[in-house]
DNA sequence: TTAAGTTGGTGTTTAAGAGACACTAAGAAG
DNA sequence: CTTCTTAGTGTCTCTTAAACACCAACTTAA
C-alpha cells in the first residue's frame, strides 16, 4: 500500500489509434473484461507507472494491448472530470498514434482482451468518455494533416500519388482536384519518383513515390511550410 | 492519510499568465517561498483536489495566487517526466491564460508569495521545467492569434486599431504592413468602429474599435475563417 | 497665429497562388 | 483489336497577398 498525506487521482493514458485499412481509416479499439463498463469497446490505455514517463506510458500500453511500437505518437488532450469514471477519481492522458497497416502487424487481439478496427462512422458507444476523446482526435487529425506531413504516417513507405490523394481526401471529408493536388505536392519538392511502378493492376500501373523526410526537415529549417 | 494499491504521482495544474501592459507582452511568475527551488520564480499553479475539474483547479489556482478571474484559459499540455520534481513524482496539466490589464486587476503580490510581471526577453531562471512550459506556450500563442481571434482577449474592450497592429506584431515577431493589415480587418467584418475616439493625445485621435464576437460565431458557422 | 511635430487614416498596382477544367497514355481483359 | 480503367499532364482565370506614399487631424511651441 501507498500512502499520501492528500487524496491523488489516479492517472492513466489511453490511445487513439488511427490505421488506414485498404483505403478506409479506421480505429482500433478494446473490448473490456471487466466493470465498468464490461462488454463495452474502449480506447486502449492503462496506469501510469511510477518510473516511466507519460509517454513511455503511452508507448508501453500501446505496445501491450496492440504489438503496435516505433509509430507516429502524440499527445492530444488531458482530461479529468471528477465523476468520469464511477469507480473513483481517474485523469487520463489522450494520446494519438497513426500507423500504417501494411508495415505494422496488428495484432488483432491479445491475451485479455478482444481487439477491432472500427470504421468512424459505424463507431459503437464507447466505455467511459472515449467518445469524446476520439472526436477530439479525430478533428485534430485533421486540422493537423493539412500543415503537417503527418498523413505519410498512415501510408506505406512506397505509395501512389493516387493513394495520397485519396487518404486526404478520406481524412478532411472533400474531394480534391487531382491535377492541383499532384502540382501542388510536386512543387514542394518533399516527395521523391521511385524507379517502381504498380505490379498486377488491371489498368495503367501507377509510379510509387517516397516522402523524404531529410529533404523536409532541412526545408522547414528554411522556412518551408508544408500545406495542403 | 490517504491509501492506494499502488503508488501514484502527485497532480497539479500550472498557468502561463501572459498580459499586455503598456504594450509590452508579459508573463505573471511567483517566488517561491519555499524548497525545492526557493527563492526561484515559477508560475503559478497548486494542486488538483479531489472534488474540481482539471480547468477548474486551473481557474481556482489563478485567482487565488493572482487574483484573476473571468479570462481566456486554454489547456497547454501535461508534462510529467519522472524526475522534474526532485522530491517525488509530480505530474502537471498546463495551462495558459490571456488577460488584459487594464480591466483585470492583478494583485501585484499575494499572503505568502511575490508576483511580478516579466519581460519574454528578460526571463529568470525558473524553477522546475517551467522554463520549458513557457515556451511551449509561447509558441503557441504565436501560432494560435493567427487563425483564432485570441488577441483580443490581451487588449480592453475598445481598442484602436494601431493597437492592435502592434500586439500582433509584438507577439508575431515581425513588422505588418499598416495599410495591409487594416484593409484585411475591415473585410472579415468582425470589427466594430465605435463613435469614440481618443483623448488627450499629442496627435491626431484614434478611434476605438471593439470586436464583435457574435458576428465572429455566427460567421464561423457559415465557415468564416479567421486569419491574419 | 503659424509652423512643426506626431500619429491616424486611406487605394492602387503588381505578383503570386488557388481553382477550375479535359484530354492522351498505358496496360489488362475480353 | 476493341474496350475498359486508371495514370498522368498544362493553361487560363480569378482571387488574394504584398508593396508602396500622401493628406488629415490635432497638439505644442515659437
Amino acid at each position: 500500500m501507498h500512502s499520501y498525506e492528500y487524496p491523488r487521482p489516479a492517472l492513466t493514458v489511453d490511445c487513439v489509434v488511427f490505421g488506414l485499412d485498404e483505403n478506409d481509416l479506421k480505429v482500433l479499439l478494446i473490448e473490456r473484461g471487466i466493470e465498468p463498463f464490461a462488454g463495452k469497446w474502449a480506447l486502449p490505455g492503462g496506469f501510469v507507472t511510477p518510473e516511466e514517463s507519460l509517454e513511455d506510458a503511452a508507448i508501453r500500453e500501446l505496445k501491450e494491448e496492440t504489438g503496435v511500437e516505433n509509430v507516429f505518437l502524440e499527445q492530444l488532450y488531458t482530461v479529468g472530470d471528477v465523476n468520469r469514471d464511477p469507480r473513483e477519481r481517474v485523469v487520463t492522458v489522450a494520446y494519438y498514434a497513426l500507423v500504417n497497416l501494411q508495415e505494422h502487424n496488428v495484432e488483432a487481439s491479445t491475451d485479455a482482451n478482444n481487439a477491432a478496427w472500427f470504421e468512424l462512422d459505424d463507431l459503437p458507444e464507447l466505455a467511459f468518455d472515449h467518445n469524446k476523446i476520439l472526436e477530439m482526435a479525430l478533428k485534430r487529425l485533421q486540422s493537423k494533416i493539412r500543415y503537417e506531413p503527418i498523413g505519410f504516417e498512415l501510408l506505406p513507405k512506397k505509395f501512389t500519388l493516387t493513394q495520397l490523394q485519396q487518404l486526404y481526401e478520406k481524412i478532411i471529408g472533400k474531394e480534391l482536384d487531382k491535377r492541383n493536388f499532384r502540382k501542388k505536392l510536386q512543387k514542394m519538392g518533399v516527395l521523391v519518383a521511385l524507379d517502381e511502378i504498380q505490379k498486377d493492376v488491371a489498368h495503367r500501373a501507377a509510379r510509387f513515390y517516397s516522402f523524404d523526410e531529410e529533404q523536409y526537415l532541412e526545408k522547414k529549417e528554411k522556412g518551408f511550410h508544408f500545406e495542403i
